[in-house]
DNA sequence: TTGTAGGCGTTATCAA
DNA sequence: TTGATAACGCCTACAA
C-alpha cells in the first residue's frame, strides 16, 4: 500500500519525482524491458521503437537511478577514499589522480575524512560499506588496526597507501619508501660535510617514525667520523614549537641540518628560523620529506623529497580494480621511491 | 526467478554477500518488522527481543544498505560538491568545512571534479542526480549555464559558491566580493603613493574578470592625479608567461604594483621576478587576490586577500540544507568579504 | 506487541 | 522482437 497518497505538489512546486524507467516506457508506449534494452544496448530493438524510447528519455530528462541499479546488481560502482585530512597538497593530488582513474573506469570516487580519529575513521568506513562501495583506498590513521580488521571481515577490497602499516599482510600496500630517502639523503649530507643531523617529527610513537629514525641511525652510524644524529619532537602546536625549536638550535651542540618529516613541520621551521634571525643555509640547512607546492618560492629554495603521489595513485587504483574484479592473489607491498631535490636550503660543504 | 543460482563461492572465498535485515531477523528468531523497529528506535519492542536483535546485528556485522534505504525513502542523504580542481588550498579547506558539516548532519559529501570542462561538469552532475543526491554545492566552471539549467530542470537544490554567476537568480549564491577587495585595495595603494596598477588575469573573457577591471577602473578613475591602470593577460602556460611578464615590467611605462587575480598567477610572478632580478617591493609591489598557505613563507611576505572560505562553506551548507528541506524562499546572493592583509610585498609610501 | 505484505526502480529470465 | 514478472533490501501501514 502507498504510504503517502498524492504527494502535495504545493504551490511552491518544489520537489519533483525524478522520472523512472516506467515513465519512459509509458510515454514511449513500450514495455519497461524494451526501454532497459535500449538503454543498455541490449538485443535488437526495432529502430522505430528505439527512436521513440530515446525521444521519451530526452523529453523526460530521464537519468536512471544508481540506487536501484546498485541494488539490483548487488554492487555499486563506488570506490571510497579515506584520508586523514584534505589540506595537504599531496593528498589533494592523490584524490585528483584517483578521481581521474575512477571516472575513466565509470566509477564514483567518494572521499571521506578521518581527521586523525580512529573512531571517526571506522564510522565513515562503515558508511561506505553501507553504500556497498566496491572497494576502498585508505591512507591509514595513526591506529589503523580496528578499521583494517573491519574491512577484512566485511571482505571489502582494500588498498593501503602512502603510509606503510607494518606487519599487515591482508591487503595490498602502496607506500612511500621514506626510509630509503632518509638513508640516501643522510649519506649525501654527510658527504657534503654535515656532521650533525636532526630529524624533526610530529608523531614519535608512530612505527613509521621509528623506522625513519632507524634509517637515519644506520646512515650516520655507518659513516663514522664523529657524525651524530638526533630527534626533535615538534608537537602539534605551532606556537609552542617556536620555543622548542629555539632551544634546539641555540644549544651548544646544535645540528647543522634538519630533516623535516612533513611540510607542516617544514613550514614551522621556516617561520621560526626567520623570526630567530637564523640564516639558511649558512646557519642551518633544511630538507623536507614532503615537497610542498611552494618549494621554489622560498628564499633559499627548499630542498625536498618529491613524493611519487601520482604514481602511487595509479598503482593503487590498478591494484584495487583487480581486487574488485575478484583477484585472490597474494597481497603485495609496493614501495615507491621519492626523488630528492637538493636546492638552496642545503649547504654543500666545505 | 533468480538470475544466478548458487553463487560460486569459489576456493578463493572472496565475495561475501553482506547480511540483510532478513538474515538478522532469522538469526534473532523474530520478524523483519521487529528488527527494523529496533534499529530505528521505533515503538516498544520487548527488552528481551531487542537484546536478541542487537546481538544478531553484532554477530553478523550488519550495516544496512543505504541503497535500499535511499530507494525506499525516495531520497538519499548524499550531497554533491562540484569543484573545478582539487589542488587549491582554499578549495581543500572548503571541502573540509563542508565535510564536517555534512557528517554532522548525517549526510555524505561526494566531491566531483569538473576540471574546468563544462561537458565533464555536466556529466558528473548527471551522475549525482542519478545517485539521487539531495543537493549540490557548486563552484561553477567557466561556462556554467548548461549545468545550472540542468540542475534547475531536475529541481536539484543547488547553491553556487565562490565564483559569482551574474544574472543568475534561480539559485542561492555565496560568493567572494572581489570587486570590493579590488576597489579598497586600489584606493589604499593609491594612498600609499602608487600611481600605476596592473591587474594580472588568466581569463579575460570571464564576466567576473570584467567586473574586476571595472572596480579597478572606478578606483583609479575616481582618484585622479594622473593615476593609471592596466591589465596583464597571463595565459595558461607558465613558460610563456615569463616573457609576457618580462616585457610588461621592463617597458618604460611599467606599473609599480601588480594585483594578481589568483595564487597560480601570484606564484608565476614571484618566480619570474626572481629570475629577472626584480626586487620586491623596491622595484615592484605585489598583492594576491587569493591568500595561499605559503603567504608568510616568501621573502618579503606576500600581501594577499584572505578569502573567507570556511565562512562560505558554513553559509552555503545552511542554505542548502534549508532548500533540501523544502524551503521555497526567494534565492539569495550573499557576498562575503575577504580581509586584505598588506605585508612586505607592498611598498608603502614614498 | 509482533507479523505480513507491498512497493521503491532496475534488470534478467521466461513466455508469448 | 516484445511483454510480463520476480528479485534485490528496506520501511511502514495495517492486520493479527
Amino acid at each position: 500500500m502507498r504510504d503517502d497518497d498524492a504527494a502535495p505538489e504545493s504551490a511552491t512546486g518544489n520537489r519533483r519525482k525524478p522520472p523512472t524507467i516506467n515513465d519512459v516506457a509509458q510515454r514511449a508506449g513500450v514495455s519497461v524491458g524494451t526501454v532497459s534494452n535500449v538503454l543498455n544496448h541490449r538485443s535488437t530493438v526495432s529502430a522505430a521503437r528505439r527512436e521513440r524510447v530515446l525521444q521519451a528519455v530526452d523529453e523526460l530528462g530521464f537519468s536512471g537511478s544508481m540506487l536501484a541499479k546498485g541494488m539490483r546488481a548487488q554492487s555499486n560502482s563506488l570506490v571510497g577514499l579515506c584520508v586523514p585530512h584534505t589540506a595537504f597538497a599531496n593528498l589533494a593530488a592523490l584524490a585528483d589522480t584517483l578521481d581521474e582513474r575512477a571516472v575513466g573506469a565509470d566509477y564514483e570516487l567518494i572521499q571521506v575524512v578521518s581527521r586523525y580519529d580512529s573512531r571517526r575513521e571506522l564510522s565513515r568506513i562503515r558508511r561506505l560499506i553501507a553504500y556497498r562501495a566496491a572497494g576502498l583506498i585508505i591512507v591509514p590513521s595513526l591506529d589503523p588496526k580496528p578499521v583494517l580488521d573491519h574491512c577484512y571481515k566485511a571482505k571489502l577490497p582494500t588498498v593501503i597507501i602512502n603510509r606503510l602499516v607494518p606487519d599487515e599482510r591482508r591487503f595490498d600496500q602502496v607506500t612511500i619508501d621514506h626510509d630509503k630517502a632518509i638513508y640516501d639523503a643522510s649519506r649525501q649530507l654527510l658527504a657534503w660535510g654535515h656532521r650533525h643531523i636532526t630529524l624533526a617529527v610530529q608523531f614519535p610513537a608512530l612505527s613509521v617514525t621509528r623506522q625513519r629514525i632507524d634509517s637515519l641511525s644506520r646512515a650516520v652510524g655507518g659513516f663514522g667520523g664523529g657524525a651524530r644524529w638526533g630527534v626533535l619532537e615538534c608537537g602539534l602546536d605551532e606556537e609552542r614549537f617556536k620555543d622548542i625549536f629555539a632551544s634546539h638550535v641555540r644549544r651548544r651542540d646544535a645540528p647543522s641540518v634538519i630533516i623535516a618529516s612533513n611540510s607542516t613541520v617544514t613550514s614551522w621551521i621556516l617561520q621560526s628560523a626567520r623570526s630567530l634571525g637564523i640564516r639558511m643555509p649558512d646557519d642551518l640547512s633544511l630538507l623536507s620529506l614532503e615537497e610542498p607546492e611552494w618549494a621554489l618560492l622560498t628564499e633559499p629554495q627548499l630542498s625536498a623529497v618529491l613524493q611519487p603521489t601520482r604514481e602511487i595513485g595509479r598503482i593503487a587504483w590498478d591494484l584495487l580494480l583487480k581486487r574488485v574484479e575478484g583477484s585472490a592473489e597474494e597481497p603485495v607491498s609496493i614501495r615507491c621511491e621519492g626523488r630528492i631535490n637538493f636546492r638552496g636550503s642545503v649547504a654543500r660543504g666545505t
